[in-house]
DNA sequence: ATGAAAGCGCTAACAA
DNA sequence: TTGTTAGCGCTTTCAT
């Protein structure tokens, strides 16, 4: 029926043990010893049972990749990063498992106990706003089980994939301030998200560059949701003198700011410069599309877990690896309407 | 260290067979007895260990979710079913793993065997367009294990999930007719996707019942893609008498349309009326908000995976669950231009 | 309705 | 560099 260890061991002439060494890389093993067992392993179809290993062993073979339920990203966003996970799992032959979790249920301690010891879980990716969650990282240290991270706020000592975003949010707010905007508003998502933190201060960098004051009346608080970026827009379109151009956390909260502008009747970009952050499928099929940060979710996703496994494997500590951004400028920002309204080439383009 | 069922059958006073019996539900369990055992496994935090119930025993507690990774709905859709399976599984103490497939790799098999074979899984949930993908069923069958499916076409001895697309977008083309459209145009998506095939056949059911001929003019062949609805509907756009509403056969394509009437200045909905279908998150962000037919995909992907259970564990043989449809009419359609330009109130809301 | 013995396929610790 | 002996924690016989 099933093609087992043994069977290869005979076949090859050697004891299980050896197959064993050679199925696990282990260096002990000559050379010509370790072609044989391959060829047989390869030549009877043999594929080791992950069960067994699991049972008898340290290692299952297994990743997770944990997310936050009641308070994450754009779905889009998170399917990339798992898209890229899987791949990285494929090339080194590990399975993933999901686990979605809630924060807030008491039930969440175990939740993490049942997926990480129970399955012998190797390691975890975990993602925003997870990474920081820690509660979570003291169960994952408990358990012993190493964890790679996306978009951490903490850096020290934790390995996984970040991005500059501070860097990434000034350069497009320098992008809105060169296009003479001057009442620049900022949009922010959940506190407890770096990228919330990082993009204001990214924000606030380029404004003090230019010479701007800081004004709170222009930093109104979101929620990462369309919806909530549609209140926040209603709100800074009441001020006396409303801005010339949003800066919104994330692209589901822009798109949720031109929706508001839609319903005001204001021209995106003619009266309002809008820009958004992550560049998710959403942003180019808004009208007009969206200026927005390019975040390489998917490669990210990737990166972060073959950090994980080279860990795991004992090739080396891992990294925090920073993947660099770029601007996408596209047809939702254009010069500040008081300014200099240049009617410049303006076809969008898919 | 680990509290193992040994450990139970010890504090209860039972043999370790008997722990087994009341884990796995069998039915020859003096009530008391599994009472006893039962309170036991709670006090003391008993969880078995899935690789130990997977090497020894023909079930691992684990299913697997596939769905077709280079030509797939939107990862909004499947992100919903994707959280859905997992609300069922957390229901049932089953564990998911989530396993991309490439169709066109010849590989394909090979990963359907590491999966299915290798980790014991116990059944699988299909997506489209898998659901109907013979290949992938004849292997599941030769490995015995049960799949639920989300929107077969074939219904005969499937269980899962499924709706009456083609009676939903018959009642979205009457509703265009009765705004007096008659010029409708329809963009198909993938060939291999039932729900081309079914949202096609609404389609016709509504215009040949409005006596207005079939005219192949009017389908244009899509690919589920925002960018094939643009292109779809730029080439409507060229006809002589271009269509008066277009609905596209999901709602990323309808997007594209709205963008492609963006592009040529044709005002939705006075010029052209536009209607999608799923009802996916982008729907309610696009402006107008966009009319669309709701797929409840979250409940979905829950009832397919309850259903698999329900036969996994012998409580049944499972069904095919058919689901409710319900419209969703926004302000992408209004009445048709020609006939009579209404001006009714057109408040758009979130 | 319950229990005793054997073993699932692999790895760990030790030995040679 | 390789082999031997015990288990991992559970379910399967088969017995009572």
């Amino acid at each position: 029926m099933r093609v087992r260890l043994e069977d290869v061991a005979r076949a090859t002439g050697v004891s299980p043990k050896t197959v064993s060494r050679v199925l696990n890389e282990e260096p002990s093993v000559k050379e010509s010893t370790r072609q044989k067992v391959l060829a047989a392993m390869e030549s009877m179809n043999y594929r080791p049972s992950p069960s067994a290993r699991g049972l008898a062993g340290s290692r299952s073979f297994l990743v997770a990749m944990l997310y936050d339920n009641n308070d994450n990203p754009a779905s889009t966003y998170l399917a990339e990063i798992q898209d890229g996970v899987l791949d990285a799992c494929d090339a080194h032959r590990y399975s993933m498992m999901v686990c979605p979790l809630r924060v807030r249920d008491q039930d969440f301690i175990r939740r993490v106990d049942a997926l990480v010891s129970d399955h012998h879980i190797d390691g975890v990716i975990v993602t925003p706003p997870l990474t920081d969650y820690a509660p979570l990282l003291k169960r994952l240290q408990e358990h012993g089980v190493p964890h790679a991270s996306i978009s951490p706020v903490n850096h020290e000592g934790v390995i996984g994939v970040c991005m500059d975003e501070q860097k990434a949010a000034k350069a497009l707010v320098d992008h809105l301030l060169q296009q003479g905007h001057r009442r620049i508003a900022y949009i922010a998502g959940f506190a407890n998200h770096g990228a919330s933190r990082w993009r204001l201060n990214g924000y606030k960098d380029a404004m003090a560059a230019a010479g701007i004051a800081y004004d709170p009346k222009y930093v109104v608080q979101g929620e990462f949701t369309f919806g909530s970026g549609v209140l926040a827009a209603r709100q800074l379109f009441t001020l006396a003198e409303p801005p010339t151009a949003i800066f919104a956390a994330n692209d589901d909260m822009a798109a949720g700011v031109m929706w508001a502008a839609n319903e005001r009747g204001l021209k995106v970009p003619q009266d309002l410069s809008v820009c958004g952050f992550d560049d998710t499928p959403l942003a180019t099929q808004l009208w007009p599309p969206l200026t927005t940060v390019r975040q390489p979710a998917r490669d990210m996703g990737k990166l972060a877990a073959l950090q994980l496994m080279e860990l795991l494997r004992g090739r080396g500590t891992g990294l925090l690896v920073q993947v660099p951004y770029s601007l996408q400028l596209r047809e939702s920002t254009a010069p500040a309407p008081r300014e200099a309204p240049v009617k410049g080439r303006r076809k969008a383009r898919i």
